[in-house]
DNA sequence: AAATGAATTAACCAAATGGTTAAACCAAAA
DNA sequence: TTTTGGTTTAACCATTTGGTTAATTCATTT
């Protein structure tokens, strides 16, 4: 593994582990197994380093649908395989919602809310699928946006809370893990009765 | 206003603001209009003024529901005034989500997790109520657990993710609260579709 | 008015932190 | 073999940060 691979390796772990603030370029470097000068050697800076970091993990916030949303389906179709997909997808990346929601509300990293694919590319198909689906009568009239939201946030939260889940319920990593994925089915359901008209 | 009440309220709005890592004494000093000693003369150090602060901010995170849950309607009802309560309160205090999902997730500050109500308040008394009122048939069968997750992800994402959805509607803060009223009204919807057996 | 004790301030301190530098290392080209 | 240029290291630097101290101010008690 080359040294820039193994900065970028020990900058993700760190950084998602600590966030910006709480960070140490010198633990990241000790991670790495390297002179922390090689950090500025290869990344210029602190910033330098977490903007790559977070560029890289930014596209993981949000899945990509763009597969799910091409079908020919129904809405509601088209929402229950969202959200499989999006537990899925969380599910092999645990800490990164935590990660992005943390940058977004840091000041002074305000403007990496731009590098999240929500606005471009998470709901305007959502939105057009779902309003075709309701001029035909095929969907419950709901307000998509309101509706956007509690099926991102359904999927999310219980990784953001994730400590007070595992206290509450003395879960280990791997019985979160399994919940998780039970709660995909339960969604589904979820989803299915609020759409349908 | 005395001298320690200057320095909390100024302690608080700094640790809401930028988190235990990101905030910076001088920064709660100047705030407050005193000498940076008088926070260590008051509150010895960083780490029990924070404690302080969270231990004030934590039963803001969820409500308190005994009002709610010692009703005698039924969960459904129940749930729906849960989320119009549960927005309301949110709305007063919109910062105090993402400061407790961050300190929660903060190496070092686990510990605080023990503070916030939700073992030992607020889940008990909504699966109670889920039980009876499942075994008279007059609620859908549905995972209580994964159901309160759930709309506790449903009220609580927009105020986590507000700064993506301010920039993707371009919301003005006034806007952005009377989106969340009028979410109120959407959650009781969806609820009422979810659980109606 | 003198004494007392808490409240306040300015100056200071040690440690930590992001970042720099000059020298050394090392593999490939000439 | 020497030169070259990228890579790595140890030592160093300036600033920031949480925290301390000793002196001073101020209100209250005697």
């Amino acid at each position: 593994m080359s040294t820039e691979e193994k900065i970028l390796e020990a900058a993700e772990a760190i950084f998602i582990k600590d966030g910006y603030d709480g960070a140490r370029m010198q633990d990241i470097a000790d991670r790495a197994e390297i002179n922390k000068a090689m950090l500025h050697y290869y990344f210029r800076s602190k910033d330098q380093l977490f903007e790559r970091v977070f560029n890289e993990k930014a596209k993981f916030f949000f899945p990509e649908i763009a597969g799910v949303f091409s079908k020919d389906n129904t809405f509601i179709e088209k929402m229950e395989e969202f959200v499989e997909l999006y537990i899925h997808f969380i599910n092999q990346y645990p800490f990164i919602p935590f990660f992005i929601i943390r940058t977004i509300n840091t000041s002074g990293k305000e403007s990496f809310i731009e590098k999240l694919p929500f606005k471009d590319s998470l709901a305007p198909p959502i939105f057009n699928s779902y309003f075709q689906d309701s001029q035909k009568g095929l969907v419950a009239e709901i307000n998509p946006l309101q509706f956007v939201l509690s099926v991102i946030g359904m999927c999310i939260f219980p990784f953001l809370g994730r400590p007070i889940l595992q206290h509450a319920f003395d879960l280990k990593p791997e019985q979160f893990t399994e919940l998780m994925e039970l709660r995909i089915n339960e969604l589904k359901i979820y989803i299915r009765k609020i759409l349908t008209p």
